[in-house]
DNA sequence: CTGCATCCATTAGGATACTG
DNA sequence: CAGTATCCTAATGGATGCAG
């Protein structure tokens, strides 16, 4: 477990979430997941216009946390796929509301009078 | 409306709601302000350790994001309290459940299980 | 009480070039 | 194809001290 993990766990267990799904890019990866597994490179393309060496390491990162099961098969060229544990497929469903959310955000024309009271 | 913001709406709606609620305490925070009102320094407490300084510029962020309404009371003490708009409200729905999962990912027993696939 | 100013250490994340 | 190595900048967040 990532140290960010464990000292949120001494706080409350919201922040322990944030630890776990906190940081650009990983409620999106978490997202693109929840349908299947993905190889890395059709991850990069889902996800958007993240770098290979941050994607590498959320990736890495969800993966120490249990969120992700990463497999490498020993092939040429090499295949690396990313899919869900079942924990991540509980995150998965928050990350989509996070995105229904983010989405009326953005486009709900009352938004001027939602924002301001 | 902040840079993040308006960068991950070029983006995807889950990025948006990272930009608008991510970082260490803003969900947190979202969340203790929903059953009402909160003083700057019972928000604090409530938290947990986090920085004035920091709370500040969160509360800061999200009042700018539309999630929180900041009002002054013009009084010696100075009095200053935060509420939840109707955005921030859907949030702290969200923060709960993220909560929920956190408790889980953290208390349950099977999680090893859970983690491992 | 609220919260700004300043300084500081750590981290996040992108760009580029390179490897098995 | 799926990374790794290196360098870089900007942002994050805490500590302390001061102010209205």
């Amino acid at each position: 477990m990532r140290d960010p993990v464990r000292r949120a766990m001494e706080i409350c267990p919201i922040e322990v979430g944030v630890a776990v799904a906190g940081g650009d890019w990983k409620m999106t990866t978490v997202s693109k997941l929840a349908p299947g597994p993905l190889r890395f490179g059709e991850l990069q393309r889902e996800v958007g216009p993240v770098s290979a060496k941050t994607l590498t390491r959320q990736l890495r990162a969800l993966e120490t946390d249990g969120v992700v099961i990463r497999t490498v098969y020993a092939e040429v060229p090499p295949r690396v796929t990313y899919e869900l544990t079942e924990a991540g497929m509980a995150l998965a469903d928050i990350a989509d509301q996070l995105g229904s959310w983010g989405k009326k955000y953005v486009g709900d024309p009352a938004d001027s009078e939602l924002r301001s009271g």
